[in-house]
DNA sequence: CGCCCAACTTACCAATTGGTAACTATAGTT
DNA sequence: AACTATAGTTACCAATTGGTAAGTTGGGCG
């Protein structure tokens, strides 16, 4: 049996679990950072910008960040109707620990891509000598 | 029709999606996180620490780590085999920018959570208010 | 009258993700 | 001969995620 005091992965107490809740899904970070490099946006222009969200992810995605407390969003009962979203206090502290993931990533992607493929080669050969 | 000359947030382009393609699923940063506070340990090392992972995550986990050269694997041809899997160097440089974000949602889960909590009571009232 | 707009909502469907349980190899132990 | 242990693999299944397409709202315009 593993000795294990460290609850710091389990379940219930692991706080890496709570962040990657909340940003593990496909398109909340890309709002999160689209918004903070353009500040106020309506509805559209965040559709427009990320280019291929369906229109249902964006609405869920957007409520999941205000339930949170991430952006904020005004609604101008105009016909048409008129909505802006915006990073919040708490979405903008959000935004240099994202940065540095993504820095991370600009830097060390080609390198991840190349391992990658070498290791699909590596385990093809050896499918290749099994099959033999 | 809206001007879109930002590439970075365009499918193929975009930084970020790399990143949470490669970490967005449930195990990857656990496991990279594990091994950098513990350095090198077994598969059912691991597999305890984590506590809720099943055999075949953690393997899917460790084979898609170790394809991008971010952990290492040993296997020793013992009876029972014993095999050991540790940090790359490319996987150390993972982890200041991951406890970042880690420091980040330590000190703001709490209001999240709340947050969403008064959110989720809003809509409650919300609902009656229509239903009423 | 009917079509437009934006910002949704809804119903339905397909793909992906991850879980369970059984099976594998191999040598030592009872 | 049966059972142990480790580190898997495999088949199957359920839940979650996300996409498509249609409908909704309501005032302005042809």
């Amino acid at each position: 049996m593993i000795e294990n005091n460290d609850e710091k992965f389990k379940p219930a107490f692991c706080p890496i679990r709570h962040v990657l809740d909340r940003f593990g899904d496909k398109w909340s970070i890309l709002v999160v950072e689209l918004l903070s490099q353009k500040g106020k946006l309506r509805f559209s222009e965040i559709s427009g910008h990320i280019g291929d969200i369906s229109q249902k992810m964006l609405t869920v995605t957007l409520r999941s960040l205000e339930a949170d407390g991430l952006i904020s969003r005004e609604f101008f009962p105009e016909i048409p109707p008129r909505v802006e979203y915006e990073l919040t206090e708490l979405g903008n502290s959000l935004i240099p620990p994202i940065n540095n993931l993504l820095h991370w990533g600009q830097a060390h992607i080609e390198t991840i891509l190349d391992n990658r493929k070498q290791y699909g080669d590596k385990e093809k050969a050896k499918a290749k000598k099994t099959t033999a």
